[in-house]
DNA sequence: GCGACAG
DNA sequence: ATCTTGTCGC
């Protein structure tokens, strides 16, 4: 092919772990998005009223309030060894609503060949968790969560199909993707990192703390939310069988942190496991 | 070529 | 994501 004479000839081998050639993976890339251009044909962005049915009519500040038949809310998250780039432990947790009390917690070790590349998360870690969901269907179906918080995005994202969104239409779960950082949108110039900060702060000097992200073509992609106490927003949007306004809400009512309990406990439970891993290396 | 970059 | 204990403060 073409390209620098043969002074500069590139190495044909880079697999190995840690080693990120995008250009190997090129075609794998296109076909994972063209998978979920299909996928996301069967997104659903309204309530699922069976879950979501309000209780009442519009007063008394109460925890249940909003979600009278909720009772389980999942939560799921990967965390790394350290002991190689691909190594790493997933973990599915189903907390009750609303006490927040862990009610099951799976963890699976795993590894992975791809690297981590933005805008491709759920490219390395839909399999894993969609197996754990179906897992805990077969073992616990009375477990089975009526709705999961994922960490990371749902439509907030280049191709408005996030990872929350992928696990959602897969599992068909109702999903709520929340991110601990903005990922910022090609196609929306105006919606960067340092002009979300820049909103987000002049909201709070106003007494509020949310900020709507809507971006220059007039879609709402998320929220950026900052739970009582704090000053760095989470990146709220939808996943899968929810509207934007209800996952916020939910979202908010699972936080007793920045963090919102369900995501938090499946992060913390993650690592303790990874710590009693170590002390016990006879497999 | 440069910047941006969920976990 | 991860390397990392104690510590300053409401």
């Amino acid at each position: 092919m073409s390209s620098t004479g043969p002074n500069s000839t590139p190495p044909p081998e880079t697999s190995e772990a840690g080693t990120l050639d995008h250009g190997a993976h090129q075609h794998l890339l296109q076909a994972f998005q063209e998978q979920q251009l299909h996928l996301r044909n069967q997104l659903v962005t309204n309530d699922d009223l069976r879950t979501f049915q309000v209780h009442g009519s519009g007063e008394g500040p109460s925890p249940t309030f909003h979600f009278p038949e909720l009772r389980l809310v999942g939560g799921v998250d990967i965390s790394f060894t350290g002991e190689g780039f691909g190594t790493a432990v997933a973990g599915l947790v189903v907390l009750e609503f609303p006490s927040m009390n862990v009610v099951y917690a799976k963890f699976k070790e795993c590894r992975f060949d791809l690297p981590y590349i933005p805008g491709y998360l759920a490219f390395r870690e839909v399999p894993i968790l969609q197996g754990m969901v179906r897992e805990l269907r077969e073992q616990a179906p009375e477990l089975c969560p009526q709705i999961v918080l994922v960490d990371g995005n749902g439509v907030l994202h280049p191709r408005g199909f996030g990872l929350a969104c992928h696990l959602g239409v897969v599992t068909n779960l109702p999903t709520i993707g929340v991110a601990k950082n903005f990922l910022q949108i090609d196609a929306e110039k105006d919606l960067t990192v340092a002009r979300v900060r820049e909103r987000m702060q002049q909201i709070l000097d106003g007494g509020g703390d949310e900020l709507a992200l809507v971006g220059q073509s007039g879609r709402t992609w998320g929220a950026a939310v900052c739970t009582p106490g704090t000053t760095k927003p989470i990146y709220i949007s939808t996943g899968h069988r929810v509207s934007l306004p209800t996952a916020v809400t939910l979202v908010r009512e699972c936080c007793k942190f920045r963090i919102p309990e369900p995501i938090r406990m499946a992060d913390q439970l993650t690592r303790q496991y990874i710590r009693n891993m170590a002390d016990r290396p006879s497999a």
